[in-house]
DNA sequence: CCCTGTCTATACGATGCCGTATACAAGCAG
DNA sequence: CTGCTTGTATACGGCATCGTATAGACAGGG
């Protein structure tokens, strides 16, 4: 059969979906194969049992959040300020189920848990602040300060989204605008 | 029976601690009665099922989140960035099941998920801003940068945890310190 | 037009957990 | 000692989910 009526990758790919909405327990063969509109009859020929899909599930996000950001922002050119910029805009930017931001705090959340999605994020964002590092050193000559900016820049990312409180005297927006300035002051 | 052999507050207690470990779906009436040395035979006299023990766990949690930390800042004295030091070092430090930043780190997640734990989250942040509001004002006169204060302050604190990368040229408590130092310049 | 490989539907036993019912045990009052 | 109250153990039915087995459906090659 050419056509697979349910790709492996349409399990992943909802698979990701349920981890994002629901955490790691919410990842179900059974639920997912209803959300795809078929039965659980398939999946077991894609996937030994569900930790394999989970696995593959954490290989699929990993790659997509490894390679592609970096290079879009590279390919945008300009100086370093320039690039930090275009990063915080994607940061905040809606993605599809790979590289949506709901994916990712999911992933983080489990990796608190799991030493093995511990590994797989520690890699992630390894390369993450290692290509900020290389941005912020660009306008900020004290090794600390670039060092400082970027795990702000990257906690304020994340911190955002589990901070409930209600907007102060300026709105959530305005206040994460003044801090990307600020990080690029 | 004076003496409950299992009083209604371990089982939130050691709820708590499943939810730390392993999220609101770790928390399951068989596994902590197991945990405790007992079948869930008694559970059901204290709680109607297992969302009222969810229920009651939250309560339990927001009211000691509350009020200790700021009446334990406020009875040390000192000016304000004496106090931004010492929440600072609470906030870093290892409590007990219920104060403990892991389960924190839970219940946010969770919030995420579910509007009325987000709920009570947002009247623990609100009540948390508010009062870092106070303390930042008083030597940081531009509003819009003690917003961004507030935010970095309790974003660091959480982001912290969530990220996985290694040490870079300093180690990561290297970092941190730095931050708050710039935080209270 | 049929054959074959692949995907799917369905049925099944096993497991873990929920919430209820009921009987047992242990301390306290009379 | 007897009886009451309260926590506990145990058994039960029900449900969701896992992983397996097996038969049906459907598209492309001969």
């Amino acid at each position: 059969m050419a056509n697979p009526r349910t790709p492996r990758e349409a399990w992943i790919v909802e698979g990701l979906r349920a981890l994002a909405a629901g955490g790691p327990d919410a990842v179900r063969v059974e639920v997912l194969a209803q959300s795809l509109g078929v039965t659980k009859g398939g999946f077991y020929g894609y996937f030994r049992n569900r930790d394999a899909l989970l696995a593959e599930m954490l290989d699929t996000w990993e790659h997509a959040v490894a390679g592609n950001v970096i290079d879009e922002i590279e390919r945008g050119g300009g100086d370093a300020r320039a690039k930090l910029t275009r990063l915080h805009a994607i940061a905040s930017a809606p993605g599809d189920a790979l590289t949506d931001i709901s994916t990712e705090l999911a992933v983080r959340d489990w990796a608190r848990r799991d030493p093995s999605v511990a590994e797989r994020l520690r890699r992630v964002d390894n390369r993450r602040m290692a290509y900020m590092r290389t941005l912020y050193r660009e306008f900020c000559p004290d090794e600390g300060e670039v060092e400082m900016r970027c795990l702000i820049s990257l906690s304020t990312r994340i911190g955002n989204h589990f901070v409930a409180a209600d907007d102060g005297p300026r709105s959530r927006e305005e206040v994460l605008a003044l801090t990307r300035a600020w990080l690029l002051s």
